[in-house]
DNA sequence: AGCTTTACTTTGGTCTGACCAAACTGGGTG
DNA sequence: CACCCAGTTTGGTCAGACCAAAGTAAAGCT
């Protein structure tokens, strides 16, 4: 058994415990495909035995992997490697965003983040989506208009919309942050009345959007869509206590 | 409303049962101010004491809190609670991002991202900044131009001047995804050789986007904050292999 | 007294060994 | 081949112990 502290040198700010140096290892372990996607961890018992340090040890280095996003645990079963995208970055954040979301303009700052992206989204869609691009726009656009009446579903073809102008951009960062709005400003936007004719006014404004798209028009596009994410957030302030925003 | 059912936790990434009421439960201490910011949690001899569990479980649920970002540890020491704002919740997710930088097409991805919210915060600046705001945009200009000889410290200008930017929108997520950007990006960009040349022509293209705002031109503003960060982008791929990106 | 040094206590990090319940496994049965 | 059942494996939790570093208070020095 180890008489003197192995692992003792570069201490930095953050510190090294026992477990950072599991972490690291597996970490390289899952980065060089050692251990493939959905693969299942080895056994607590089996990890101990490869570190030879104590099970303690391990199921904290799992804890943090975890943490991390690296790896996927539940409950009762083997903790599963997943390959490590935005998604799960942002996922990462989710516990912290949720209690921002909770105090003061934190839903209004959020939002006036998606109004500026978006709107430099349409800008570049503007200036040079393909003819692929566009066609998707459009499909989406009907899809859209065909649910205006179905409340239920209007909500679904609408994030799919904006899901397009994300796509456009062709960067996976951009398409995981719309995601995250979605999961977090959805909470809010579903207790909102769901009513036809905002769905009428909404689908008139991706049709706006569309319109200034075709016509390479990046600053209509960002006028319609500025006044369309205006709108939607007057009626998320109207549904709620205007105090609290 | 709390869920409370223990059996359907749907997507928490860590998943002890035990550690997440202690988890909860912590939270609420935190969240109604009975734990003060800055102010060291209680021993976990003490807390096994208050929860009835073994210290096994909280060493996790204090685990868990700390990647949530609601505390704060350090090797030896007793964790802090700190005040969870936006860049705890941006810093929750650095463990992953690390990762996604060093896989191909990562960094390129994340700097597109930034050329995005940048070129959209320069045209918002020079349609509705105000006389401070300019002041201010100009003081950092002066700043950064004083230090075009001084190759350590020209970076730290370079990236005040972009802060004020940011500054501009109000928004302070917006500013901590610069802080988040700045952080990330470092490693590769302090890596390149630091030439006065390169801060003379940075300096200059810091210049002409102030023109631009100055002379409320967001067209030219956005123009020539993209010539800025296309530069600097060419500057990273010639600095390193080309093929890695 | 004021400040440094020292000895003692507390506390986080790690280890060992154990127990339980749920998940997994393999075989036997209809 | 599907289904059911006992035995084994494995994650979750507990208890107690040791060590080294942090914290604290008493002792010592100027």
């Amino acid at each position: 058994m180890a008489l003197e502290d192995p692992t003792a040198e570069t201490k930095a700010s953050t510190g090294a415990r026992a477990a950072d140096s599991v972490v690291h290892s597996i970490q390289q372990d899952i980065q060089s495909g050692l251990v493939k996607d959905g693969a299942p961890l080895p056994t607590e018992r089996d990890l101990m035995k490869k570190f030879d340090v104590s099970r303690t040890v391990i199921r904290e280095a799992i804890e943090i992997l975890s943490a991390h996003g690296l790896i996927q645990k539940r409950p009762r079963y083997r903790p599963v490697v997943i390959k490590p995208g935005v998604d799960s970055a942002i996922g990462a954040m989710e516990g912290i965003v949720l209690h921002l979301l909770s105090q003061p303009g934190g839903v209004r700052n959020l939002f006036e983040t998606r109004i500026l992206i978006e709107a430099a989204l349409v800008r570049d869609a503007a200036k040079s989506a393909t003819k692929e691009d566009i066609s998707s726009l459009k499909a989406a656009l009907d899809r859209n208009e065909a649910t205006i009446l179905d409340v239920e579903r209007f909500y679904d073809t609408d994030i799919a919309f904006h899901l397009v102008l994300y796509e456009i951009s062709k960067n996976p960062v951009l398409l995981a942050v719309l995601r995250a709005y979605k999961t977090w400003l959805a909470p809010h936007w579903l207790q909102m009345p769901r009513l036809v004719d905002r769905n009428q006014r909404n689908f008139e404004a991706h049709s706006a959007i569309f319109q200034a798209i075709l016509m390479r028009d990046p600053d209509a596009a960002e006028a319609a869509l500025r006044s369309h994410l205006d709108a939607a957030w007057d009626q998320v302030r109207d549904t709620f206590d205007p105090a609290e925003f």
